[in-house]
Order: C-alpha cells, then sequence, then structure tokens
DNA sequence: TTTTATGTACAGTTTATTCTGTATGAAAAT
DNA sequence: ATTTTCATACAGAATAAACTGTACATAAAA
C-alpha cells in the first residue's frame, strides 16, 4: 500500500516540476523525462524511462539526446553492464541558467551579425534606394541592432555564480 | 524600380527580427506580424497586414489580439476612420522584457507554491509513506523548490530600467 | 564466428497547432 | 430603417510536431 502512494506523489511532482521546465524550452516530454529523473536521482536506462514513463523507447532515446546536448544529463557508465545509464545533472540551477543563457547569447549575437550586415550592404548601395524612405527603414534597423545589442549584454550579466 | 527594392529590404530585416522575437515565446507568425508593424512605423489596419504579410485578415486578427495582450502592440484610435489601426511598441526593450520577465515570475512563483503545498501535504501524513524513500523525494523536492525560488529572485533582479 | 542485446535512423501515424473561409453581430453610413 | 463595413467566433483544412514500430548497425556474449 505503501509504493503505490510514493509513485503517485512523485508523478504530481514531476508534473508540476515539468511546467516550470518546460519554460527552457524544453518539449512538455522532455521536460517531464528530465523531472522524472531528476527526483529518481539515480541512472536509468532507456527501458527504465521508458516504462516509468508509458512512453516507447525511440521517444526516450530522442528526448535524453536533446537534454544531453543541453548538458541537463549525463551518461553514467557502469561496468560489467550493457546499458546505458543516464542521470540527470543535479545541479539545477547552474545547468539550466547557463544553457539558457549561452542559447540566448549565442542566438541574438547571430542575428546581430546579420542584421548589421543588412545595414552595411544598405550604405553600400544607398543610390538605390529612394532616399526618403530609406532613411526611416534605417533608422528602424538601427534601433533593432541596439536591442539585439542590449539582450545580449543583459543575459552576458546574468552569468551564474556556484552553487 | 525603388519601392519592390525597399520591399525587398524589409522582407529581409523583417525576417531575421523575427528570430530573435520568437526566442520572447512568439509564434513564427506573431515575430513576422510585429517585426513589420515595428519596421513599417506607422499604424496599421489588419487589411493592411493581411496583403503585406499574405495571410487572411483572420489571422491578422488573433495574432493581434496576441499581441496586445503582451503590450507589443497598441490600437490607435484616428478620428473619422472606421478601421482599427494598430502600432508597434516602439520601446522594444522596454516592452518585450517587462513581458517576458513578468512571465517568468509569474509562472515561477505559481509553480512554487503548488510544490511547496505538496511538500505540506506530506509532513501532514508523514507516516502514510515508508520513511526511507520518501526522505529522497522530500530532499529532491526541496531542491526543486529552491530552485524556482533562485529563478524568481534573478528575474525579479532583472526590472528593466527606462530607455 | 555466431548469437544476442542495445541504441537509433527512418517512415508512417497520431496528435496538436496554425491558418483560412464563412457566418454573425456590432457599429457606422446611407 | 436599411445597407454597408468592420472585427471576430467558429468549424474545418492545412501544416507542423511528437510519437511509435520496424529495421538495421554496432558491440558485447556465447
Amino acid at each position: 500500500m505503501k509504493q503505490p502512494r510514493t509513485e503517485q506523489l512523485t508523478d504530481k511532482i514531476m508534473q508540476e516540476f515539468a511546467k516550470t521546465l518546460e519554460m527552457f524550452d524544453l518539449s512538455p516530454s522532455e521536460a517531464r523525462l528530465f523531472a522524472y529523473l531528476y527526483i529518481s536521482e539515480k541512472a536509468l536506462t532507456l527501458d527504465e524511462m521508458a516504462s516509468a514513463l508509458g512512453k516507447s523507447k525511440t521517444s526516450m532515446s530522442t528526448n535524453i539526446r536533446s537534454l544531453s546536448d543541453l548538458n541537463l544529463v549525463t551518461r553514467i557508465w557502469k561496468k560489467g553492464v550493457r546499458k546505458d545509464h543516464y542521470q540527470a545533472n543535479s545541479q539545477l540551477f547552474k545547468a539550466f541558467m547557463n544553457s539558457y543563457i549561452s542559447r540566448w547569447v549565442d542566438a541574438t549575437s547571430h542575428q546581430k551579425q546579420s542584421l548589421k550586415e543588412i545595414n552595411l550592404s544598405i550604405d553600400e548601395n544607398k543610390s538605390a534606394y529612394s532616399s526618403e524612405e530609406i532613411k526611416t527603414i534605417e533608422e528602424r534597423l538601427e534601433d533593432i541592432i541596439d536591442f539585439h545589442r542590449r539582450i545580449e549584454l543583459l543575459f552576458k550579466e546574468m552569468k551564474v555564480e556556484e552553487k
């Protein structure tokens, strides 16, 4: 009578926790998977995850790969055991924030670059555009680039200190 | 020969800008719509947006409503004109960050609350669980709650100053 | 070497999201 | 009062995302 109750409890926590994790751009099932792994604490196999979450092994495999790419989950080698085992990174805040922040910084700096190149090409071909309307576009573009600069700056400031 | 070129330019900027806006949890078409509005600078009607973006008016209507709910777009009243006009909020950084931050703060504080309630109900019914395994779950739950606390704190610190 | 077990690529299916066209109600114009 | 013009609700279609089962490649076990 006790086992089922803790399972139910785990489910409840997982469900609630997963909602927050989705805000870090995890898909619902990635989020639930991570939450489950985290609560379980120990390293689990794909089969264990699949049966615990009622999903296919294939699905677990792809989800684990995504989580792994984000450094949220690590593969654990157990000697003498064939199956791969995966464990949730226990430093929640650090792991999620770092992954999140670097995604923002990378993306915005990349897009800022593209926009700057557009801006340059305008300057070079300025004569080709009607000068009245190009002016307002250029102003807007500058503001958009500045927007990117500020985002990048803000997220770079957010670097996370150790636990 | 000049009109088509600036249109092409606007498209290019819009496309690039929209990618960044999607990171604020806008759908692709919401993002493009906002980008287009922002670059256009002036207030536009649903029909103008629809024809500029090649989408239905219905779609513009629902997308504008979403953007409006996020305070990213404002309805402009022009006397003597029947159609609604909408304009992009010009304070890019402020508007997006405030909307984004408050979404994070609201969501995490809400989820933290739910988790705390689960934690309380564990304490009340402690005798009902097997004490060995409940212990590790409780520890994890505390860590998860702490995670929420830190997120909330971090985003609250991010309050955005005036332009 | 052969057999068995394991992770994942891939194609097809299911599910969810986004978009469109028609219909409707409200408000302005006639 | 009637007609026209607008925004949006709603249902269905199109598109995209997530999931599953089979098949295969790789590596361990026999």
